[in-house]
DNA sequence: TTTATAAGTTATCAACTGATAACATCCGCC
DNA sequence: GGCGGATGTTATCAGTTGATAACTTATAAA
């Protein structure tokens, strides 16, 4: 047999079959990332990634569950959230990941079913407690609209004719209805 | 051979695949619409689709390009303009189905990139011709971003748990970001 | 009436997809 | 020390996809 390039350890190969994963869907989106690709860029084979997470599916799930957490957003005082949600969100790609591979795979049925569970179990529902009150679930669902629409335009879509000047305007704009959102009135 | 089942009109039988297109894109997404079935639903064959049509990226431009047009929103007066388009955004499907299309093409790198193109020369465009000023493309962009986080988390991806109460708040704000956009201040 | 061409069809190709079966090999436990 | 399960690989399948070639037939102009 060919000398295996890593060593036998079955958590180290789902962690770096789990950030291909990650890495893929959010940069190819689902249909076009095929079980190949992201084992080989993983260093292993599609069987191997078949058996550990059953399915391309189930794949799927797994990496979007582990990419998607608002634990740290949720820790913090509303103004503070609010300021490092927009800033992650503009600045680092791995913040908006998640979103990103939400809106990659929401064109499959099968992906775009498993997305919406995922992202309410994880985002919305966490968001709409700290937010509170009986309004919480739906500005939630507004700060999820806003950074679909953001990340959309921004990161995934790519809008010929986009100026450095009009994303600084866009920036100043979506963190201020971020802010309006999470503090209104 | 088969007796065919329309009579020869080939600007007819462009016109029931165009529209086939059009609904088929829109719901089904890019990849996991087939020419086939595209051409199965206008009654006639693929061949002659592609015929039409060079290629099947081919006909999602034309399909989403005929889809695409703001007219009768730019002959209106601002607040009208605001009014209509978080309305028909909101009830009907066919005003939707160009962001639809758009959100359910993204996925695909060849998709996105005609979607794109042809987002900016028919909506984005003419609609910050009709804003104006030096910020017009600004605005215009960010009426863009809330209506594809409105339609994203309303009409395409199925939100388990969304209730009729929260959806006619998230209409409200909806309408509300419009106006702000267009009439700032 | 003849004929060139547009309109439409059937058959087929080559590539790729997710998934499965069968096989090889390393490592911990008794 | 050897045995069994976990880890990993190769070969292969069956289905689907977009696209093309080759072939028919209706229609309109000369």
């Amino acid at each position: 047999m060919q000398a295996p390039v890593h060593k036998r350890d079955a958590n180290a190969a789902r962690a770096r079959i789990l950030n291909a994963a990650q890495r893929a869907f959010a940069t190819t989106g689902y249909s076009h990332t095929g079980i190949r690709a992201i084992a080989a860029e993983a260093g292993t084979s599609s069987t191997l990634l078949l058996r550990y997470y059953g399915s391309k599916a189930g794949l799927f799930e797994a990496a979007l569950r582990d990419a998607m957490a608002v634990d740290n957003l949720v820790a913090m005082p509303p103004e503070e959230m609010a300021q490092t949600l927009a800033r992650t969100l503009r600045e680092e790609d791995n913040s908006a990941r998640p979103m990103l591979m939400m809106a990659m795979a929401s064109g499959e049925p099968e992906a775009a079913q498993i997305a919406a569970r995922v992202f309410t179990e994880r985002s919305i529902t966490p968001m709409a407690d700290y937010l509170g009150g009986a309004d919480g679930q739906v500005r939630a669902l507004e700060l999820a609209m806003l950074a679909i629409g953001y990340v959309f335009f921004t990161k995934h879509l790519p809008l010929p004719g986009l100026a450095a000047a009009q994303t600084e305007a866009l920036d100043a704009w979506f963190t201020r209805a971020v802010l309006d959102v999470v503090r209104p009135g």
